[in-house]
DNA sequence: ATCGTCGGTTACATCATCATAACCATTGAA
DNA sequence: TTCAATGGTTATGATGATGTAACCGACGAT
């Protein structure tokens, strides 16, 4: 039985262990993008009916109507949010998150938790670490 | 008492809700870059001993010593992972996970499971959409 | 005398991400 | 007739992330 962590295969060297350098982290590459998580908690917000595009638009200030276009995009080429249009005039189109993009609020959110909760601790680390980089570089 | 949703408190407006553009953004796109999955994960293998920088190396093929040196950096400012050097000839230095650092594994392993189990469909979802996309510019 | 080990740093090129702004088509309203 | 609303696309730059390669210093082994 092999071990594994992360979602990655573990295998025993006699170096050492090696991770198998392995495709979830893809996944976890869009999501840390600029604006996904944001878009992602907006449709969460309203998990059983689909959202305008202007209306999550509003929803997050600073985001560019481009940039929201190219993350709703990705979002649904993973199949996380579907896309539904209405060929209207003007047009209207309406996004939801999908089964698929539901099943991940849960585990999204005990991450995200732990990162507010931890946040605050983080943010002192930052500062803290930069202080000491600043001024050890003159006192070495 | 205000709404919130993956750390994000959410402003209720006239027109709809409003997510407040918060810091934990900054912790996900740190964990989603390149590279920090996979070495927070080697560390995570031995959470109780430290682990040697060439270890670490050894067992991510492909990073560079550059991007391990980096990536390391980060995770120590964050307060994640810490460093100890022994100034030996040649110099050893080990790495380990900080309380914080471990604290951070459950949450993440949650989200990783989540990953793992669908990344399957995640990947076919990916090529379905790149396929349409591709047959769909020269049919529309 | 030269090489290899270890854990880096530095310089440079390349590539992806993101911001900004202009443009598009359609229709109804001013 | 000009304008706004809707949901985009396209062009252009700037910034940031990453890859590649060379170099460092101390010492032990060859």
């Amino acid at each position: 039985m092999q071990r594994e962590i992360n979602g990655r295969p573990v295998i025993e060297t006699a170096r050492g262990p090696v991770l198998t350098p392995c495709a979830p982290g893809s996944v976890l590459a869009r999501l840390g993008d600029k604006w996904t998580i944001l878009v992602v908690s907006m449709l969460a917000l309203s998990p059983d009916t689909p959202m305008r595009f202007g209306a999550i638009r509003r929803g997050i200030p600073d985001i560019s109507q481009r940039m929201l276009t190219l993350t709703l995009r990705s979002l649904e080429r993973d199949g996380l949010v579907a896309r539904h249009y209405y060929p209207e005039v003007p047009p209207r189109v309406e996004y939801e998150l999908t089964a698929r993009g539901r099943s991940m609020l849960d585990p999204l959110a005990a991450f995200t938790g732990w990162i507010r909760d931890t946040w605050q601790d983080i943010e002192a680390s930052r500062k803290e670490f930069d202080d000491v980089e600043r001024s050890g570089t003159s006192a070495n």
